[in-house]
DNA sequence: AGCTTTTTTGAACGCTGTTCACGATGCGCG
DNA sequence: CGCGCATCGTGAACAGCGTTCAAAAAAGCT
């Protein structure tokens, strides 16, 4: 045999994420992906359950390296002794932005992904990708001065992620192409500053209820 | 003829919703259209172009709903004399939560139909339901008393939406069903509460640059 | 009524994901 | 070496999808 099985299954991964990355999750084709791959249309269904099992398996990958981005950011950061708060957070939001573009497709493909799934798979290894990005942000916020309960410093890096996210998704479904960079970075940057200067000024947060005080 | 061309499309989108909500983008057919609207494959296609056209057309109709329900929630605290910029705020997240509660599988199929159109459609008529709305928080941030200038509560507006979005969104895709509500709700809360006291405190937000200072 | 125009139809086409009987291929053992 | 066995790769076959279009039906017109 030519290929190691797992040789195999990292090379459809591998022609796998390009497909999406170039063509969005239509893309991914079990006759394309066998084409290129060498092999025949039934061994990729021997390799992966299905082409959503493949598309998992992608998207796994692509969490990991979201979250290697994140942390070497902040390696960075601490290499160059930078400790401010903002300069903190604008970095991770950065680094978000970047591997959004540096994923213009399979990173779209994974979030419809996730909402093609109603809630049957279990995500724990889903979340538990994510988790690791909030705890970055959650040490940034900690090392912030803020004084904020634990709880509290967990939503709050929670709100954050997906304020961030919010803002790149909405920013890449509108009209143009490059007022969408000049937005979002205006966004994040004043979304930021707000929430870094919201913190300062300390207080509770505790208006759980709705608006019906 | 029973039906009148018209009529007929109508009928045409409440069916195609319906399909839409109970089980997502897979669940959109040519053919359970069709039947289920008793005419033929064939004149479903006489109606719109193809199905991305009935996609589309399902979406205006939800983003024109989304809009009146902001407006109806706004009109709602003017009637009763409520002027707290937080609670309009939180009136209007709260109503876009409900709104995206109340269209489980509809609401995610138009995020994802976004996603997967790169930018080839002219979004003129999309992004004018949705400018629709940032008008309506940026009202809201203009009766705050900040002073901010107009291109900063314009971009504000949409930072504000697009935070509240993509928290409901992250929110949605997490694991249990009861834990999300809290959680969104915290979210949400915490989110207009730092926002607000962000922008009480003035000052300028132009940290345009990345984190190259 | 006949003729023309418009609309509706559903069989047909090409493509999709997925399966599974079959043949090839590697392997241990007498 | 030969032979049974198990493992794995294969691609034709199946069901279903979006979409088309010649033909039939309906509607309009004089």
């Amino acid at each position: 045999m030519a290929l190691d099985k797992e040789e195999a299954g990292e090379r459809v991964l591998a022609i796998a994420e390009t497909l999406l990355n170039e063509g969005g999750m239509d893309n991914l084709k079990a006759r394309t992906i066998a084409e290129q791959a060498g092999i025949s249309v039934g061994s990729v269904y021997n390799l992966f359950s299905d082409l959503d099992g493949v598309h998992r398996a992608v998207n796994m990958r692509l969490l990991d390296r979201l979250g290697v981005a994140g942390a070497a950011a902040m390696a960075d950061l601490g290499r160059r002794g930078i400790t401010d708060v903002r300069q903190r957070l604008m970095a991770l939001a950065g680094a978000y932005v970047r591997f959004v573009e540096a994923h213009p497709g399979s990173w779209p493909a994974l979030l419809a992904f996730n909402r093609r799934r109603p809630v049957l798979t279990e995500p724990d290894v889903y979340e538990a990708r994510l988790d690791q990005l909030f705890e970055i942000i959650a040490s940034v916020l900690a090392d912030g001065g803020f004084d904020l309960d634990e709880d509290t410093r967990r939503i709050a890096a929670r709100t954050l992620w997906s304020s961030v996210h919010g803002i790149v998704t909405s920013g890449y479904a509108a009209r143009s192409v490059r007022r969408q960079a000049d937005e979002i970075d205006q966004q994040i940057a004043l979304l930021v500053c707000v929430f870094i200067r919201g913190l300062e000024r300390g207080g509770t947060f505790a208006h759980a209820g709705k608006t019906t005080s």
